[in-house]
DNA sequence: TGCTAAACGGAGACAGTCTCCGTATCGTTC
DNA sequence: GAACGATACGGAGACTGTCTCCGTTTAGCA
């Protein structure tokens, strides 16, 4: 790539980062092309569709998916404070952006979306925290990891769309760790 | 209101219905005045917002609503049973139209929403059917029928926007209502 | 220094929202 | 049944956002 379109890609990426985080991610295109300092032509040369540059704002947020799934490994307590520290650290991490809860959980198990190597992330991280609680034996086997990620991602959506604060959301995440520690069928 | 305005206001609200449950919620309003023969004025000063014209939308709907809070109460079985029944027709009832669940799932909780009355109606159905099981003693004190409602909402919401079908929502309904069928605390 | 492929940018086509205001219609009153 | 005022109509058009096209510019190489 040509020195001046890297200058630019990272511009626009770098002005797209604060203007989805103070106005979501249906900001308008054009306005950030224009703060970018850019033609929109350019804007749109870089980042085909809106999703291919949320995924490129996304990049960095992902380092620190793992940090926290590690952080939840590490917790001390039983079953089920594991799964609620990594529940709400979840919720946390896909609601740093307005609208990003439903943008992930929507693209979660959609393999043709522009966003799915950033859900892998998240999943796989998921996924480590899951296998531990199932080697012992504490999270019932008939849920995947695939459906828990999307329980707690609605809760996170419900959350961000309805602008509820975490004490309304910790109850609802306490019901779905008991439903996962639960017995069930 | 005159004959003629209630005349053009029906007619909007029947193009609308079919229109919305083709298209989602964000189909074209000019669109919809277009179809349903009056002009663009018309239409935003019988519903200044969207929301508005959907609240009308949804009218017929509600009665709906009641009779499958009652067809939950009656169903055979066990307390899982029943709330597993509610949850299903829930949230079927709320994926009528796509673009539903987070619609009403958002609106719930909020007074000021154009949709309230819609709401309330869903939620003093749920109401019915937690408070017979918490009769029972079947299910925990600790959590409120809104945050059931928004729990299962959130399960709606993704399944809508991730378009599962019925066998991908089942397992998540079902640790929600274990969830609240445990202990807790 | 000159050349060419790569990149730029912004005008403009298109679509949707919403308002404004001249025009038409209803229904009431005499 | 004619006249009149309140009510409602409708569509042109201002505004905003998306996305493309193509003439112009520039980086980087020889």
């Amino acid at each position: 790539m040509r020195a001046d379109a890297q200058r630019n890609r990272d511009r626009i990426v770098e002005v797209a980062r604060t203007v989805f985080r103070a106005q979501g991610y249906d900001a308008s295109l054009d306005l950030i092309a224009k703060q970018a300092g850019v033609g929109a032509g350019t804007l749109y040369r870089h980042f085909p569709s809106r999703d291919d540059l949320i995924d490129a704002v996304m990049q960095s947020w992902v380092d620190g998916v793992n940090e926290t799934a590690e952080k939840a490994l590490a917790r001390e307590g039983g079953p089920r404070d594991v799964l609620l520290g990594w529940f709400e650290d979840y919720v946390r991490l896909i609601s740093v952006h307005k609208g990003g809860p439903a943008k992930i959980t929507c693209a979660m198990g959609d393999d043709g979306s522009p966003i799915r190597t950033k859900c892998e992330v998240l999943r796989s991280a998921g996924d480590r925290v899951l296998d531990r609680l199932r080697a012992e034996g504490a999270v019932r086997e008939d849920v995947s990891a695939l459906q828990v990620a999307r329980l707690v991602g609605g809760v996170a959506t419900v959350a961000d769309q309805g602008e509820l604060d975490v004490a309304a959301v910790r109850p609802m995440l306490e019901v779905v760790a008991d439903g996962l520690l639960a017995p069930g069928g």
